[in-house]
RNA sequence: GCGCCCGUAGCUCAGUCGGAUAGAGCACCAGAUUCCUAAUCUGGGGGCCACAGGUUCAAAUCCUGUCGGGCGCACCA
C-alpha cells in the first residue's frame, strides 16, 4: 500500500466531512488534493496542498481552511503532531509506532512489497528491441532493451496486464540485402573466391556460418541460378538464424519477450490492406503530391509524384504522410501501422514503444496514425532513448570481434566480467531515457561509492553479512521474516532508525509515480537514495556503539535491528527484481 | 527553413501529474578511523535552474519568444 495515497483517501474525507457539516461550500473539487512527502524533513512526514487548493473556491483564505482540516488530521491514528505552514501546507509528522507497522509490513510481504493495483489489469503492450534481423545485437541496442525490460517488469509490479513485444522488420529491402549476403558466402563456402563485399549488403563474419549451412544443406545448385530462384529461400534461413542469435543476445541480458510479430506474416495476411479500408471509411486517404521539405536543399532525385497520402495533420502531424510510394508499393510506416493497429486488435489500447533517438522524427506520423486507425481509443506513448557513448577509462572504447565494426551486446557484457549483465542493465538505468550517456567500462566494474552498481549490490550484500553474523549466536532459524517481524520494534526508536523505515515505506509510491510517468531509471536512484540511508545507518554504527544492529549483550533489541536489516534487504531486492538486476547475498 | 529532445553547482546528472530555503555523486577544502566488511566516514564552500515575457496563491517544472547543443526531415527501413 501507498501509505501517501492512504493519507490522501483520508484527507478527501475529512473535506467532504466539512462540507457536509457546512463548514465548506458544496461543489469542491477534490481531485487535485495530494499527500506527499515534504521536500525538507524538518516539514515533518506527510504534507498536503489541500488548503492552498480549496482556499478559492470556497472563498477563503488558504490559513482558514487550513486551520479547519488540521485538527481533523491530528485526530487520524498515526499521526503524532499537525502544523499549518508556509502559504498554507499541512503538514504532519507521524508515530514511531506508524513507521514500525510498516516495517511489519515489509517483512509480511517480502519482496512482493511495493506491488500496486492502479494498474487495475489493464492489458498494456510495451515493444522494444525491434531490430532488423540482418545481424547480432550491438550496444545501441543495449539501452532500449533494459529500458523496455525494466519498464515491462515496473508496470506489472504497478498492477498492469502487460505484453513484450519484439517487431521482426522481415520485410522490405534490408532482408533482401542479408539474403544476397547469404548467397554470397554460400557461394564463399563452395569454394568461390567473393573478393569484395558490394556495398549495401552485410559484410560481417557472422554470415560466414549460415553460408557454410547454407552449402551442406543445398549443395552448389543454386550457385549460378538467378536471385528470383533463392532470395526467398536465403532469406527465409537467414532471418531465422539470425533471430535465434538475437534472441540469445537478449537471454545473455535476462530478456525473454513474449511475443515476436513478423512484419512479413502482417503483410501477408492482409492487414495492411485492412489499415487501407479502415483510414479509407474514414475518409482519411487521398491521391496526393508531397512538397519537397522547405528551406535546406531538396533531395536531388525529387520530383513531384502522385501518392497515396495518409490525413496526419488531422491528428497533430506536421505533415500527411504516404500510405504507398508512387509506384503504389506499400511504404514501411503503412507496414507499422498496420503492426499497432494488429495489437490494438489483440486488445491492447495502451501501448508502448522504445524507440532509438534516431527515430524521433517518426514519433508524431505514428501517434497520428494510431489514433487515426483506433478512432481514438489506442494509445501510443513512445519512449526514445539517446545514444550510449562507450568509454574505457575515459577513452572512446572501440572493438570488434564478432561482427563489421560494432560493438556487439555479448562483446559488452563479457568485456565487464561475471556480474556483465548486471552491471549493463542497472547502469544503463542510471540516466534518463532521453539524455546521452557514457558508459564507461573500467567505472563500471569499480568497487567504490561512485559506482551505483556495487553500491546498492553491496548494500545488499551486507544486511546478509549482518544476518549471517547473528544467526551464529541466535541460530538462523529464529531470523526468517515470519520471526522477526514479531520482533519488539519500540527498540527501533533512534531517528537514522526511523529514516530508514521511512524510506522503505517510499518504495509503493516510487513503483506508482514510476510506472505512471513510464519511467524505470527512478528505480535506479531510489535504490542508490536507500542504500545511502542505510550505508548511513551503518556508519553510524561506527562511532556511536549503541546504535550497531548486533548487541551482543540484549538479544531483544538486536531482534529489532535484524528486522529492520532484513527489510532493507529485502526492499532493494524487490527493487533489484524491477530492474532485472541480481541480489547479491555476498560480494567477496 | 521545419519538427522533436536537451540546457540545473567546476564535472556527471536527479528533481514526484506546479509546492515551502533547488538536491546527490564526483572534484575541491578541513577533519575522523584499535569498530558488525575501510569495499571509508563527517563537516564546509560552491546556483540569475540558458535568457526574456506570460499563466498561477505558488514555476526548474506549464505557455510564448530568443539563444546554445543533439537528432530527424519526399516515396528509405
Amino acid at each position: 500500500m501507498n501509505l501517501f495515497r492512504a493519507f490522501q483517501d483520508d484527507v478527501v474525507a475529512i473535506v467532504e466531512k466539512l462540507v457536509k457539516s457546512g463548514s465548506l461550500p458544496e461543489g469542491l473539487d477534490t481531485s487535485r488534493i495530494t499527500v506527499e512527502p515534504p521536500r525538507d524533513a524538518t516539514h515533518g512526514d506527510i504534507s498536503t496542498n489541500a488548503a492552498m487548493l480549496l482556499a478559492k473556491p470556497a472563498g477563503m483564505k488558504p490559513r482558514d481552511v487550513a486551520e479547519m482540516i488540521a485538527p481533523e488530521i491530528a485526530a487520524l491514528k498515526g499521526v503524532a503532531k499537525v502544523d499549518v505552514a508556509g502559504p498554507g501546507f499541512i503538514n504532519a509528522g507521524l508515530t514511531d509506532e506508524y513507521w514500525h507497522d510498516r516495517l511489519v509490513y515489509v517483512l509480511k510481504a517480502g519482496t512482493a512489497y511495493g506491488a500496486s493495483e492502479i494498474g487495475g489489469g489493464e492489458k498494456i503492450n510495451v515493444e522494444y528491441v525491434s531490430a532488423n534481423p540482418t545481424g547480432p545485437l550491438h550496444v545501441a541496442h543495449a539501452r532500449g532493451a533494459v529500458i523496455g525490460d525494466a519498464l515491462v517488469n515496473l508496470l506489472r509490479k504497478a498492477g498492469f496486464d502487460v505484453t513484450s513485444e519484439y517487431y521482426i522488420n522481415d520485410a522490405g529491402n534490408q532482408v533482401d540485402q542479408l539474403a544476397r549476403s547469404a548467397h554470397l558466402r554460400y557461394r564463399e563456402a563452395l569454394g568461390e573466391v567473393i573478393g569484395e563485399i558490394p556495398e549495401g549488403v552485410y559484410p560481417g563474419d557472422y554470415m560466414i556460418p549460415i553460408g557454410q549451412e547454407l552449402a551442406e544443406t543445398l549443395g552448389d545448385s543454386l550457385k549460378d541460378a538467378p536471385e528470383a530462384e533463392w532470395i526467398d529461400i536465403f532469406r527465409n534461413i537467414a532471418i531465422e538464424r539470425l533471430l535465434v542469435g538475437i534472441k540469445e543476445d537478449l537471454a545473455a541480458l535476462g530478456i525473454h519477450q513474449d511475443v515476436f510479430t513478423s512484419e512479413r506474416d502482417l503483410v501477408q495476411a492482409g492487414a495492411v490492406e485492412h489499415v487501407e479500408d479502415l483510414l479509407q471509411g474514414r475518409d482519411l486517404l487521398y491521391r496526393g503530391v508531397l512538397e519537397p521539405p522547405k528551406g535546406k536543399a531538396a533531395p536531388e532525385d525529387y520530383e513531384p509524384r502522385e501518392q497515396t497520402l495518409f490525413r496526419a495533420t488531422d491528428f497533430g502531424d506536421d505533415t500527411d504522410r504516404p500510405l504507398k510510394k508512387s509506384d503504389g508499393s506499400w511504404t514501411y510506416f503503412s507496414n507499422d501501422i498496420a503492426n499497432h493497429l494488429d495489437k490494438y486488435e489483440r486488445g491492447f489500447k495502451k501501448m508502448i514503444d522504445i524507440w532509438g533517438a534516431d527515430h524521433g522524427g517518426y514519433v508524431k506520423r505514428m501517434q497520428a496514425a494510431v489514433r487515426a486507425v483506433t478512432d481514438n481509443e489506442g494509445e501510443l506513448d513512445v519512449k526514445l532513448c539517446q545514444i550510449v557513448h562507450l568509454k574505457k577509462g575515459g577513452e572512446p572504447f572501440r572493438m570488434s570481434k564478432r561482427s563489421g565494426n560494432f560493438v556487439t551486446l555479448r562483446d559488452l557484457i563479457e568485456e565487464l566480467g561475471e556480474n556483465g549483465k548486471d552491471v549493463v542493465r542497472f547502469i544503463m538505468l542510471t540516466r534518463k531515457n532521453d539524455s546521452q550517456m557514457d558508459f564507461d567500462l573500467e567505472k563500471a566494474v569499480e568497487q567504490s561509492r561512485d559506482n551505483p552498481v556495487f553500491y546498492v549490490q553491496y548494500a545488499h550484500a551486507r544486511c546478509h553479512s549482518v544476518l549471517r553474523n547473528a544467526a551464529e549466536t541466535l541460530g538462523a532459524d529464529t531470523l526468517s521474516a515470519d520471526k522477526l517481524v514479531k520482533a519488539n520494534l519500540k527498540h527501533l526508536d533512534d531517528a537514522a532508525e526511523i529514516e530508514v523505515i521511512r524510506t522503505l515505506a517510499a518504495w509503493p509510491k516510487m513503483v506508482e509515480a514510476a510506472a505512471e510517468a513510464h519511467e524505470p531509471h527512478r528505480v535506479a536512484f531510489y535504490l542508490d537514495d536507500l542504500a545511502s540511508v542505510f550505508h548511513g545507518l551503518w556508519n553510524k554504527g561506527k562511532d556511536d556503539t549503541r546504535l550497531r544492529f548486533i548487541d551482543e549483550n540484549d538479544e531483544d533489541v538486536t531482534r529489532a535491528r535484524l528486522a529492520l536489516v532484513l527489510g532493507v534487504a529485502t526492499v532493494i531486492a524487490s527493487g533489484l527484481e524491477v530492474i532485472g538486476v541480481t541480489p547479491l547475498e555476498e560480494l567477496r
